[in-house]
RNA sequence: GGUCCCAUCGUCUAGCCUGGCCUAGGACGGUGCCCUCUCAAGGCAUAAACACGGGUUCAAAUCCCGUUGGGACCA
């Protein structure tokens, strides 16, 4: 059995969409459990749509979530002769010819087949032309398909699939402009690069028999081919921009962990049984085509957002602190070039991975303990900074100010002692102190809240709010 | 319009190939309860699906045919 190869080939003409890094991902996972080779191909034949922004995007999605490749990436626009040179082989041995048809002759047959109700394909007509070329018209290239049988795709996914040859007409492999069509550079390269497998996309499906017909022309073996059904929205529509992010780059700036988006995406489509967290070590020794579905699977945000929260909880302290600095940045809670004290931002994070679900979410809600002052929810003032607490928290100022350390055990034991002294009962004290606090209803445990804010702070925002208890 | 693909809870899916173990399992989300200094997290419980119609068979979610619905591609 010789090694198996596989390939991603997206077009660089837009982002890096979540469907497309669902491909990658299989094609990757299938290389990496076969100890095959994984090739990256970027596709730029179509000159006007790429972009060198989007082949960027393609490489740092890819890198964010990492899928690493072992050839490429490729650049089909540097392949420009070898395209050239197997079209010229078939248009020797008689299996293309030169169609000097013009756009406007085509579109009109085109209408004039659609309104007989005909089958709208090329008529063949440069394939039976004979005598001088028309002047002045640049030529493009086309295949001769052949019209007869039956051709077959064994696909690995969705099983034998039939199509009629007589379907199929004439493709152009080579525009006037010297660029390879989709159908020709894919098989050109595939067959080149001896690609063994190929997993993509179904909206291919079609296109497959009159690839496999182009590779027998050429006299290459086809490889095997996998079809996967593509990731529709909620609304069971195509998944698209008004569905939400569909760029895995947004889902970095979204505050996901590359890790949970790549779990979500590897059971969109593929399951082992009822596991629905893998690591990627056990996404490489579990995978196989056959576990793949044939049908179409809706993108959940809903569920990407729990599994988010679930590697948020679990991932490294410190990973996710570093994670965190550049969502703080932006919110400007860290001027400038301020480096945060380790130590205390993962504390930080340890107080909050529990309640965030992404890390936008923790720098949200991490906001008081980078400000001076805290912003006063003015409902929760009302309701927790009142005249009957004033002598508790007075009492705990006292406390707080000799406690000897300004851990979370220390604080703990002061507290209570006030707690003690005062009758009150935890939950009577910890809300008040806890908007005094954070100027909100909502936070970590009361001793953290102390601890992550420091003596000083701790101290100064009690005094203020105890002005406030009238 | 033609060709092709698909069809189990709202969603992701297990089960289908190799019919009986399915009173259809798990997960997200929903609801309720427990835990609890708030919010979470966690625990427990609960509602919720075999698209429809025909066959085949002692027996069908599972096999066959059709219908319907969704999607893709070609324009």
């Amino acid at each position: 059995m010789s090694q198996v190869r596989v390939r991603f080939a997206p077009s660089p003409t837009g982002y890096l969409h979540v469907g497309g890094v669902r491909t990658a991902l299989f094609n990757w996972l299938f290389a990496r459990h076969e100890k095959g080779v994984f090739i990256l191909r970027v596709e730029d034949t179509d000159r006007e749509r790429s972009t060198p922004e989007a082949i960027q995007a393609i490489l740092d999605g890819m890198k964010w979530v990492g899928l690493d490749w072992d050839e490429g990436p490729v650049y089909q626009t540097e392949r420009l002769a070898m395209y050239k040179e197997q079209a010229e082989r078939l248009l020797a041995a008689g299996k293309a010819y030169l169609c000097y048809c013009t756009g406007e002759e085509l579109e009109a047959r085109r209408k004039e087949a659609l309104a007989r109700k005909e089958l709208p394909k090329y008529d063949g007509r440069c394939r039976r032309r004979s005598g001088a070329a028309p002047a002045g018209v640049p030529p493009v290239t086309r295949f001769v398909s052949p019209q007869e049988g039956r051709t077959t795709v064994h696909d690995l996914i969705k099983g034998d699939v039939t199509f009629d040859n007589a379907q199929l007409d004439d493709l152009v492999i080579l525009r006037s402009n010297g660029m390879p069509t989709y159908n020709f550079g894919v098989v050109v390269d595939d067959a080149r690069m001896k690609i063994t497998h190929v997993i993509r996309g179904d909206d291919h499906l079609n296109n497959t028999p009159r690839q496999i017909l182009l590779y027998q022309a050429l006299g290459y073996e086809p490889p095997r081919f996998g079809h996967l059904s593509m990731i529709l929205g909620m609304d069971k529509a195509k998944l698209s921009k008004r569905h939400g992010a569909t760029s895995v780059l947004e889902y970095q700036e979204a505050g996901y962990l590359p890790e949970a988006l790549v779990n979500y995406l590897v059971r969109l489509g593929w399951s082992h049984g009822d596991q629905e967290v893998f690591s990627m070590r056990e996404m490489i020794e579990k995978f196989s085509l056959e576990n793949i579905t044939q049908s179409p699977a809706a993108f959940d945000p809903d569920k990407l957002l729990w599994l988010n929260g679930q590697y948020l909880k679990t991932a490294d302290t410190k990973r996710v602190a570093g994670l965190l600095v550049p969502f703080l940045r932006k919110r400007g809670m860290l001027n400038g070039g301020t480096q945060p004290d380790s130590a205390w931002l993962e504390k930080l994070v340890v107080a909050f991975r529990e309640r965030s679900q992404t890390l936008v979410e923790m720098a949200d809600k991490a906001a008081p303990f980078f400000q001076d002052s805290v912003t006063m929810d003015q409902a929760a003032a009302k309701k927790f900074l009142t005249a009957a607490v004033r002598p508790a928290c007075t009492m705990l100022v006292n406390v707080l100010g000799k406690v000897p350390s300004f851990e979370h055990d220390a604080l703990e034991q002061g507290f209570k002692s006030v707690l003690a002294e005062t009758g009150l009962s935890m939950s009577k004290l910890a809300q008040p102190v806890r908007v005094a606090l954070t100027g909100a209803t909502v936070s970590p445990g009361i001793f953290d809240v102390m601890a992550l804010l420091g003596r000083e702070r701790t101290l100064a925002r009690l005094k203020k709010a105890i002005d406030l208890m009238q």
